[in-house]
DNA sequence: GGGTGATGTAAAGTATTTTTTACTTTTATA
DNA sequence: TATAAAAGTAAAAAATACTTTACATCACCC
């Protein structure tokens, strides 16, 4: 139990809002995913597949180091 | 066999050895992962998650989209 | 021939991500 | 205030990634 949380984190939200219209469900679609899928993600719960990080990215028109960070300094 | 498959490649092999001198195990010991996940990731059977492709690319010195590609026409 | 390191296959079990379903809250607006 | 769309919480089940263990093959070298 001790806290493997997952030094990923992204910036969906932000880029979602500030680079298209689309509402959660509406991003959901066009990725491929649920609605509850992109919530979690965007409430950092935790990440992604690398294939649907790839389309999210795709979808939002970022490449996928502009949406998704890795903190390397949580190495282990 | 509708074939879900991954939609995801990598060129990990092929970094691996032309840019670094790694055994899969070696490489496995630097992501923190193990032999057989690399050697699995490497024969294509399935992706990574999304932090080991971003450990797996820091480590191989190569920004994640030149290690893996996604075949976002195998959309779906 | 025997030993070692690197690569490979396989299967069972654990961990994590994603879906499905259902209910709650917020925000905007008529 | 009522209504609807958007966002949120929750929890069980399904799908996928990862580990652990064990054994097999191949190349190299002593």
């Amino acid at each position: 139990m001790g806290g493997k949380k997952t030094s990923i984190t992204n910036h969906i939200k932000r880029i979602r809002l500030a680079r298209t219209e689309f509402t959660q469900a509406g991003l959901a679609e066009r990725v491929g995913a649920t609605r509850q899928t992109i919530i979690a993600i965007e409430a950092q719960k935790y990440a992604p597949s690398l294939e649907l990080a790839f389309r999210i990215a795709h979808v939002l028109g970022e490449p996928v180091e502009e949406v998704f960070q890795f903190d390397s300094s949580l190495w282990d």
